[in-house]
RNA sequence: GCCCUCGUGGCGGAAUUGGUAUACGCGCAACGCUUAGGACGUUGUUCCUCUUAUGAGGAUUGGAGGUUCGAAUCCUCCCGAGGGCACCA
């Protein structure tokens, strides 16, 4: 009898399917265990190699759960709103909601095919009207809380796309998705106020399992920064101008305030005789592209607006600048310039002839700027402190003086939460003209996207959706006069937020998810993903979550309690896999010619799990020979012996070692012990029996689950291996008895000897010094030093 | 520029976290099986030197230093790769 996979794949799989062996319990009494990865974006091209790393890696843990007793949901659904649909449909006319369906089809029976233990029954799909109503639920709580907003602002804005994009979705001053250049346009956007969350989104990073990469990524992206606002009052004005900085230590080096050209003072500061040049310069930097303006290596320029301000510590009079340098949304759009300890002051007073003036002392500010912390000096009453204490003292003094303040200021900003495209949520908002924005009634949603004919963008900034007026027109809800429909729709992460949730309960039509549903199965326990989404999609849902949090809807502080991450699967040339590189592998491919088992097991064998690792056809074929090995190896050995206590301890330590491993991802290496482990026994098939073949299927079930089932079977078995429990291992079997203890002459190994485990340092020292080698190594010379390892090693110093 | 991760045979990678470097797989080679090829099985496979052989010695974890009885692992500097952030004041 061969191992030919795709029978006993087939088998296994209509089996599974017909018994809903994988179905999670609401409320059982069995310890839960949620384990989730990302559900995906349902695309044209199908179900990519790098789904299955992950999806196959929480499959085992999931089916390791099960068989160690706990109610396991392990749920699957579709992310289908965004852009590719719609430009499908651009292109084709044909319907997004055709295209996913296709799609979503498509993935299902290669998801299938995998011998993935999901639970079909919880399946969602955030293009379902029944599933969106709750985006748009949650959509309207944030707004009554007043943390959804509308705004007038500059956003980035894709020419091509003709969509404005989240500060998020600019890579590098480019359309993340096009690539083209972003330009600046000034619109009316909705934003969500996430910076509130700011510092619980930091804080609460203690409370979770999450790998360090992941949290630094966090971290850095929210930018915390704790400084010291200064205020400048402007000369023969009551305005102030309010710099925000690290290094208040510097203040007494200030030769100039630079402010961005959108600052909201600009008008006033600029006299006159500076009106002309000063317009030509905002003008300019306003229709320069993101790119040009966050392009590090250009020159900084600017211009002065004739106005002056006052230094608050020392009374000087400072001229005041325009440049575009400056970030108008950061630190308030306004900074004080010093030159002799800032790189870009420096090169910004050079250009323009600003006066450098030394203040800490350590660098030679003739040839550059001294960035680092040291005495001050040329600074009045602080001269002779150091920095770090400059920078408490001085804030003081500017507190006391009613000249300053502690502030803490952070990169993140409020989330561009519209669009304006076809394929997406829309946003639950009626504009009135006497009541301003009203929120359709909780009643009235979902709020259906209605069937269009014409898909494109408008190019004015509009949504397609302001063309269908039969929609647009209603009745505002607080009032009854016309009004119109909000036509921006949600940004693609609007129904990621919170997916996690609705597996919950994914059917409930009268709230997002029943509390006591929510309470009995989060947070999630074990959440793996791309290492593409450990920023953004991260971010937003613990956002999300945690206003969910605050009005009652969600149980706990915080959604996921473990993340890691898979690496990227590239091609075999090391490459991104991509249709224009013609180097994409289709795990159907892999599939038809060896078998899932042989295809999950490659992928986890493959390399370390967190680790980027290219495609080899060759290892994928030493896979399948490893499971035919397996196969071949159980089908003959004999079931009704008793097995050896060598094979025994052999069996218990691969227990030991593969139980270990997935707990900590380290899928590779567990492996790798089947391997050696399936070595040894070939050598020892007379002294393996019913035990040690038992135990070997119960640790390879989830990761090659049909073929563990198969032989299960085969072996006699009627009920499934996975109503089995997960095999403990025994610690007194694992213990070696015997060891080999090295010897070392100065460090370097010389020998070694067959000794029990416990010898004692004597006994080694004794033994050690018979052995002909040491002999020779040592040769009459004065022993200066010993040191023992107990179990592990005995070391001469001569 | 800053931050993070990493650098180990011909290749993918192990190494219980300071204690036998190169597990496991691929590839390659020899032998067995076979009419032959494939497949399968067994064995070998870091490099160098000496040795008929058994064996013996030396070197080796990107490079150079350091700490230590002992370093792939810790520290400093340098080189290289990947990722993140990027005029953040």
């Amino acid at each position: 009898m061969q191992y030919s996979p795709h029978e006993i794949e087939k088998k296994w799989q209509e089996r599974w399917e017909k018994e809903a062996r994988y179905q999670a319990e609401d409320f059982s009494k069995k310890p839960k265990q949620y384990i989730l990865v990302e559900f995906p974006y349902p695309s044209g091209e199908g179900l990519h190699v790098g789904h299955v790393r992950g999806y196959t890696a929480m499959d085992i843990v999931a089916r390791k759960r099960r068989m160690e007793g706990f109610n396991v949901l392990f749920p699957i659904g579709w992310d289908a709103f965004g852009l590719p649909a719609e430009n499908y449909a651009i292109k084709k006319g044909i319907h997004p909601s055709k295209t996913v369906e296709k799609n979503i089809a498509n993935y299902k029976r290669q998801i299938k095919s995998l011998g993935l233990s999901f639970d079909w029954s919880r399946e969602i799909n955030t293009t379902d009207p029944r599933y969106y109503k709750w985006t748009q639920w949650i959509f309207l709580q944030l707004f009554k809380h007043g943390l959804a907003y509308q705004a007038e602002i500059p956003i980035n804005w894709c020419p091509s796309c003709k969509i404005g994009l989240a500060y998020e979705e600019v890579i590098d001053g480019k359309c993340e998705r096009c690539g083209t250049p972003v330009i600046r346009k000034e619109k009316k956007q909705w934003m969500l106020r996430i910076t509130r969350y700011a510092d619980r989104l930091i804080e609460d990073l203690e409370k979770v399992d999450f790998i360090e990469q992941v949290k630094t990524q966090q971290i850095e992206w929210i930018g915390r920064s704790y400084g010291t606002e200064i205020d400048f009052q402007v000369e023969g004005s009551d305005k102030i101008i309010k710099v925000f900085t690290t290094r208040p230590d510097t203040l007494f080096g200030v030769s100039a305030v630079v402010v961005a050209p959108e600052y909201p003072l600009v008008k006033e500061l600029v006299t006159p005789d500076h009106l002309e040049e000063a317009n030509r310069y905002i003008e300019k930097s306003k229709q320069k592209t993101e790119f040009e303006r966050t392009k590090l290596e250009k020159e900084k320029t600017g211009v002065f607006t004739g106005s002056f301000c006052i230094n608050p510590a020392n009374g000087e009079k400072v001229p005041i600048w325009i440049g575009d340098y400056v970030i108008a949304t950061y630190g308030g759009g306004a900074v004080m310039v010093v030159p002799a300890h800032d790189k870009r002051d420096y090169e910004f007073a050079k250009k323009y002839g600003l006066k450098i003036k030394e203040v800490v002392k350590g660098g030679d500010i003739s040839k550059e700027a001294f960035v680092g912390y040291g005495i001050l000096v040329n600074s009045g009453q602080f001269s002779g402190l150091s920095s770090q204490e400059a920078i408490e003292k001085i804030t003081q003094w500017l507190i006391e003086e009613k000249k300053g303040r502690k502030a803490v200021h952070y990169k993140l900003r409020d989330w561009i939460f519209s669009r304006q495209h076809y394929w997406g949520e829309p946003i639950p908002i009626i504009h009135c003209e006497k009541c301003g924005a009203v929120p359709v009634p909780e009643e009235d949603l979902p709020v259906e996207l209605p069937y269009v004919e014409k898909y494109q963008p408008t190019g004015t900034g509009e949504s397609p959706l302001a063309a269908v007026k039969e929609w647009v027109n209603v009745k505002c809800p607080k009032c009854g006069a016309p009004a119109k429909r909000e036509t921006d729709t949600m940004p693609n992460w609007a129904g990621s937020n919170w997916y996690f949730m609705r597996y919950c309960d994914p059917n409930n039509s009268q709230e997002l998810a029943d509390f006591k549903k929510l309470k009995y199965w989060l947070p999630v326990d074990w959440y793996d993903g791309g290492p593409e989404h450990i920023t953004l999609h991260l971010l937003y849902s613990r956002f999300i979550y945690k206003f969910l949090y605050d009005i009652g809807v969600a149980p706990t502080p915080e959604p996921y309690q473990r993340r890691t991450i898979h690496g990227i699967v590239l091609a075999q040339d090391g490459r991104k896999m991509s249709k224009s590189l013609g180097n994409v592998v289709n795990p159907n491919e892999i599939i038809e010619k060896y078998g899932a088992d042989t295809l999950r097991v490659y992928e986890m064998f493959m390399g370390p799990f967190d680790q980027a690792i290219a495609w080899n056809p060759e290892s994928v074929n030493g896979v399948f020979k490893f499971l035919r090995k397996v196969w071949n190896l159980i089908i003959e050995c004999k079931n009704n012996q008793k097995t050896s206590p060598d094979v025994l301890k052999k069996i218990h330590q691969l227990n030991k070692k593969v139980s270990d491993d997935i707990e900590q991802a380290k899928f590779n290496t567990a492996i790798a012990a089947f391997m050696e482990f399936v070595n040894f026994a070939q050598l020892h098939k007379k002294e393996i029996g019913k035990e040690a073949i038992e135990r070997f299927l119960l640790l390879l079930a989830p990761f090659a689950p049909h073929l563990a089932e198969e032989l299960w079977e085969r072996i006699g078995h009627k009920k499934s291996i996975f109503e089995e429990r997960w095999p403990q291992y025994n610690k007194d079997l694992i213990k070696e008895e015997r060891i080999t203890l090295v010897i070392q002459i100065n460090g370097k190994v010389r020998d070694k000897i067959e000794v029990n485990r416990d010898i004692s340092q004597e006994e080694a020292k004794k033994l050690a010094l018979k052995q002909k080698k040491v002999q020779n190594w040592i040769d009459g010379k004065e022993i200066k030093k010993i040191i023992f390892i107990p179990g592990k090693l005995i070391n001469f110093v001569i």
